[in-house]
DNA sequence: GTCTATAGTCGGATAGAC
DNA sequence: GTCTATCCGACTATAGAC
């Protein structure tokens, strides 16, 4: 990362608050509208800091996008990252059961709920993403890499495990794209969502009654027992 | 519409043919690139038409990306309307079983996968529609109205008589709304979909896993028995 | 209805003073 | 490192010939 940080890199330099500031501003206005209707001085104004200045640290506009889709990535990473390695060293280290290994993935997807609803520049961080979703640049692969990767495979592996199936089994990733995408419209759809549920946006109460919901019909595709009373069958009724 | 529409709107005058070409190219451009990013320039090159033709016939750039929305939302719309009004008019008609009423949710469900990945002009909808998701401007009213609030109703209907749950309770929208989520990621996510499976696209053979996958998971979510063997649980496991 | 030419505006990036 | 001033290209929309 430092080789394409510019002139100085470390803290406490003058310039170092001016780069700072550019980032965040980027996020926003970048989030907001998109590449090409992002106006270098529209960044300059936000960040409050000279339009010469984004030439100078970030060489062009192009330069601060990069900087910024970093930026993201590392702050998204930051939510999950202890889960996913935790559960990682636990499925590596021992073999759980299928109600153990769903705990681990409730984590996982309960986190993620509350980080794209309930962080202030999820909005941002969704609109960043999406678009290059759409139209994938080079910045994709950061993304990728960086933020969808990890949770896959970590999600993954926890599926195959509850059930019973090889990872490398296509069925196995489409389910966890499934599951995932219950969470996502959430937020690729706010819009819709919102108008109707006639919300007025994502507070705590909302968010929690996302979680519920997700955690529950996650349950019911995986075929894990829960809360079900009658407790006789085990596994579901689910094929193989 | 037609108050809309410019000078002539009748068939078979020299000047339709012209706005016709600049709505098809709206959409393929305004689908790839956006709104700001998109040039009158290349909305005429695509067309092959004169450059003063766009404020011609449309007034602005604006209109013409008016005009592109009410197209692709009635194009969308004619995918599946068919479906929505048998099914409006059956539920009216008779009280269906909570496996009838799966039948037909599939139908919806299938029908929502064909056409958002197999629909050539698919991906360029989905851009329009993604990035008015995230920030609305006056084009999402014809969106929701006339795309999104019909299927989401019928599709409420159905899963409502299925859990044996009121239409109005907000639970019932909320698993709606997840269920389609599930579909949806497969466009909104398309490039991590591809990298994650190592798949090339979506051709007839990914769709069909797809529907089949969507298809399954639904009927574990919503409880409804389907291929499941040992035949002693009727309505799943689930609340209530 | 369709074209060319152009007006008027705003964009990103740079040069050079401080 | 930060600023002002400016270049130069590209944009939308219009005017007016055909």
């Amino acid at each position: 990362m430092a080789a394409t940080m510019g002139p100085r890199a470390r803290n406490g330099i003058p310039g170092e608050r001016t780069r700072q500031k550019l980032i965040e501003a980027g996020v926003e206005i970048f989030g907001r509208y998109n590449f090409e209707a992002t106006t270098t001085r529209m960044l300059a104004d936000r960040a409050g800091v000279n339009l010469a200045a984004i030439p100078y640290h970030f060489k062009s506009k192009e330069g601060l996008y990069h900087a910024v889709v970093r930026h993201i990535v590392e702050q998204a990473t930051a939510a999950y990252s202890s889960a996913v390695v935790e559960i990682n060293e636990t499925l590596e280290r021992s073999s759980c059961s299928s109600s153990e290994c769903f705990v681990m993935l409730s984590r996982i997807l309960n986190t993620m709920v509350a980080t794209i609803l309930g962080t202030p520049e999820a909005k941002s961080w969704a609109g960043i993403i999406l678009r290059e979703q759409m139209e994938p640049t080079s910045a994709f692969d950061i993304i990728y890499e960086g933020l969808m990767q990890p949770v896959l495979q970590c999600s993954l592996a926890l599926v195959a495990r509850i059930l019973h199936r090889h990872p490398d089994d296509p069925e196995t990733m489409l389910s966890v794209i499934a599951i995932v995408g219950q969470v996502l419209i959430f937020r690729t759809s706010r819009e819709a969502v919102i108008r109707s549920l006639q919300w007025k946006g994502y507070s705590r109460r909302e968010i929690q009654a996302v979680q519920t919901l997700i955690i529950e019909q996650a349950r019911a595709i995986l075929g894990v027992p829960g809360i079900c009373e009658s407790g006789s069958h085990e596994g579901g009724c689910r094929d193989e």
